[in-house]
DNA sequence: ACCGGGGTGTTACCTCGGGTAACATCGTCG
DNA sequence: CGACGATGTTACCCGAGGTAACACCCCGGT
């Protein structure tokens, strides 16, 4: 029997122990769940980064395809750009440790890093900066538009998802209508408040 | 002579090697930098955290009152969505360590964490969402909205923010400008490119 | 029947980073 | 002087990533 099938193992065990510690659960914890101890992980994997990669891959392409698809709809724009909120927010919130996970990577790599978006979320931010690109006209800056935008959304759904998930102030629906209002230009159009001078907002240290 | 003065240089040393070798900095590397040995920062901080914390509120007001004295300008509201931005990109621009410490916290503690938002960001968090809250007439949702909108800006602002960091793709200026196009509802106004449907994207694996 | 290779697995170890215990020193205040 | 509180030290513990060396087991080839 080939490796693939023992790899398949692997990751499972993998994916239990994390679903179950969140991320950042150890090789040990993870051998341990598998059954067996750390090297063959190493064997497999290489390293963590390896392991978390795969795993990482393994989920990604669910959520990826279905921001994919979503992206692809044939809806009116606003109907589409709320399709694409509530997939993605209806993603973490099925299996929250399993998006942490593809969201909140541990860092690791000092290399490179430095990135808000982790390899999947760059993902999503690619898919959404080719949507743009082919889907609006945006004139001769399109490209760095798109391409700002895409880092841009999914920054921003990536945060107030994350708020979401952890306080659910409201239902998914009306967070779908925030975010979308949002990027609406929902700021834009409304309207002044009388007082928009305020006293000099309080300036604790915010012991946090 | 008293504790404080001590502190000051110890912060100052993690404050170098910080700026030198990126967050992630080892705390033997910042005792060393300090000519001292880890033990005295242990019991001036604590642990880690402690030293993190510290550093990052001796950094996070600068950036905090910034922000927070942008967000009072007394401008037509575009612009002053414009200079919030300028500001931020601006401080990420002059010391990227530093904002990386204060934008990218190593994760640590396993306990509350998943959340997107590094402290300081979450403050400018805050802070956005405040000045919503006191400037917009957003009706009956205001509170919602402008809470969503607080995280979701500042998400997005530090995902643009990093890739425009890493990559330059742009002047500032043009980059402050996209964001605010983008929070200007330029993607709900622009037009439809012609052929809107395209022949499926290609689904590569995409080896990261 | 023998042997070798590639899979399985093990124990035991290394390194490095966070964190601590125990001890030594210096200056100041009563 | 003595005591206290700060300074500093060496030496250690622990947990986690990662590796070396060894053992087993099956299967196919000669």
């Amino acid at each position: 029997m080939s490796r693939e099938p023992r790899r398949e193992q692997l990751l499972n065990a993998a994916d239990r122990v994390i679903q179950r510690e969140g991320p950042g659960a150890s090789m040990n914890a993870i051998a341990a769940e598998a059954g067996i101890t750390k090297p063959i992980l190493y064997r497999h994997f290489g390293d963590r980064n390896g392991l978390i990669g795969a795993l990482t891959e393994r989920h990604t392409g669910g959520l990826l395809a279905a921001v994919r698809a979503a992206l692809a709809e044939p809806l009116e724009r606003r109907d589409r750009v709320e399709h694409v909120l509530d997939t993605y927010l209806a993603g973490i919130e099925a299996r929250p440790q399993v998006y942490r996970l593809l969201t909140h990577p541990e860092p690791g790599d000092p290399s490179g890093a430095g990135n808000a978006l982790a390899p999947a979320l760059r993902q999503i931010a690619e898919e959404i900066t080719r949507a743009v690109q082919n889907q609006v006209d945006l004139g001769a800056d399109r490209d760095l538009l798109a391409e700002a935008w895409g880092r841009g959304i999914t920054g921003m759904v990536l945060a107030a998802g994350d708020w979401w998930l952890e306080t659910r102030p409201c239902s998914r629906t009306r967070m779908v209508q925030a975010l979308a209002d949002l990027l609406w230009g929902r700021l834009a159009a409304a309207a002044d408040l009388p007082t928009a001078v305020l006293p000099a907002a309080p300036v604790e240290p915010a012991a946090d």
